[in-house]
DNA sequence: AATCCCTACAACCGCCCTTAC
DNA sequence: CGTAAGGGCGGTTGTAGGGAT
C-alpha cells in the first residue's frame, strides 16, 4: 500500500508562484508562523497550494534572511571543499553558508561550479601554498634518472586522486583524527604502487614520523600536468590540510609536496 | 525579425527519516 | 512495536530569458 498523497494534485495550483500568493504566504507566516504543520498551512492561509510547495517557497525564496546569486569566491571554495568531503549533502553544505539554501547551492553547483571545476587546466607553475614557507616541513629531493619514471609518477597521482574520489564518496563516520589515520593508510597503499618510480620522486620529511613521496617535474623542461582543479583539490585534501610547497630541488624544474 | 540553443533557477517528485499515536 | 503522517532532502524537470545564428 502506497502512502496517501499530502494533497489533491488535481485541485491544488502548481507552477510558478504569483506575487499575490507570495504576499499571502509571507504575511500569514509573519503573523502566525508555520504552526508546525505545513500540510494544513495553505488552507489556513487561504492558498490553493500543496503544503510542501508552501514550505519550499518559504524556505527557498521568501525567508527574509535569504541571499540570491552573487556567490563569492570564498563561498565557492567552501562549497568545493565541503562537496569533496560530504558529497551532495546540500543541506549540510548550505548550513555553512549564511543566507544560502540547499536548493541555491545545488543549482549553483550543477550550473556553474561543476563545469568550472571539471574544465581541465594546464598546470605550468607551482601550486600556491596556503602555508607560510617558514612553517613548511623539510623537503629532501632525489633527482629522477629515467624520463619514463615521470609518466609513472603522474599515473600514481591520478591513482591517488582516483582513490580519494572513492575515499570521500562515503563520508567517514570516524572523527577527524581517525580519518587522518585512514588517509595515511590509503596513501601508504598508493605509495606502494609507486615504488617503481622511486627515482622520480622526492621525499617529504617532517622531521618526525611522516615521509611521503610525491611527483616531480622534468629535468629537461616544464612538465605540463593535465589535471582538473578538482583533482588537485582532492589531492590536497587527501594528503592533508596543511598543503605545503617544496622548494624546487636541484635537477628538478618543479615539485610540490603536501603533508 | 525569427528561430534555435543554452543557461540559470524555481519548482516539483519521490524517497527516506522522524515522530506521534 | 507497528503504522501513518509530516518534514526534509537530493534528483530532476520545466521554463523564462538572453545570446547566437
Amino acid at each position: 500500500m502506497g502512502r496517501a498523497p499530502c494533497c489533491d494534485k488535481a485541485t491544488v495550483k502548481r507552477g510558478p508562484w504569483s506575487p499575490e500568493e507570495d504576499a499571502v504566504l509571507r504575511s500569514h507566516i509573519e503573523e502566525y508562523g508555520t504552526g508546525g504543520n505545513w500540510i494544513t498551512l495553505p488552507k489556513k492561509a487561504g492558498l490553493n497550494r500543496c503544503g510542501k510547495s508552501c514550505r519550499l517557497r518559504w524556505l527557498n525564496y521568501l525567508r527574509p534572511d535569504i541571499k540570491h546569486g552573487g556567490f563569492t569566491e570564498e563561498e565557492d571554495n567552501i562549497i568545493c571543499s565541503l562537496y569533496r568531503k560530504l558529497g551532495s549533502r546540500w543541506s549540510v553544505i548550505a548550513s555553512h553558508l549564511r543566507g544560502r539554501t540547499d536548493n541555491d547551492v545545488k543549482n549553483y553547483w550543477n550550473t556553474k561550479l561543476k563545469k568550472k571545476l571539471m574544465t581541465p587546466t594546464i598546470i605550468t607553475s607551482n601550486i600556491p601554498s596556503p602555508t607560510p614557507a617558514s612553517l613548511l616541513p623539510t623537503v629532501k629531493a632525489e633527482p629522477y634518472n629515467n624520463p619514463s619514471d615521470i609518466s609513472r609518477s603522474v599515473d600514481s597521482i591520478f591513482a591517488l586522486t582516483q582513490d580519494s574520489h572513492e575515499f570521500y564518496s562515503e563520508p567517514s563516520p570516524l572523527p577527524r583524527e581517525c580519518r587522518a589515520k585512514e588517509t595515511r593508510q590509503l596513501h601508504r597503499h598508493s605509495r606502494a604502487e609507486e615504488v617503481s618510480a622511486t627515482s622520480s620522486t622526492f621525499t617529504v620529511d617532517d622531521g618526525s614520523r611522516n615521509s611521503y613521496g610525491n611527483w616531480s617535474a622534468s629535468g629537461a623542461g616544464p612538465y605540463d600536468l593535465f589535471l582538473s582543479e578538482l583533482d588537485i583539490e582532492y589531492l590536497t585534501d587527501l594528503l592533508g590540510d596543511d598543503g605545503c610547497q617544496a622548494e624546487v630541488p636541484q635537477g628538478l624544474h618543479r615539485s610540490v609536496a603536501y603533508w
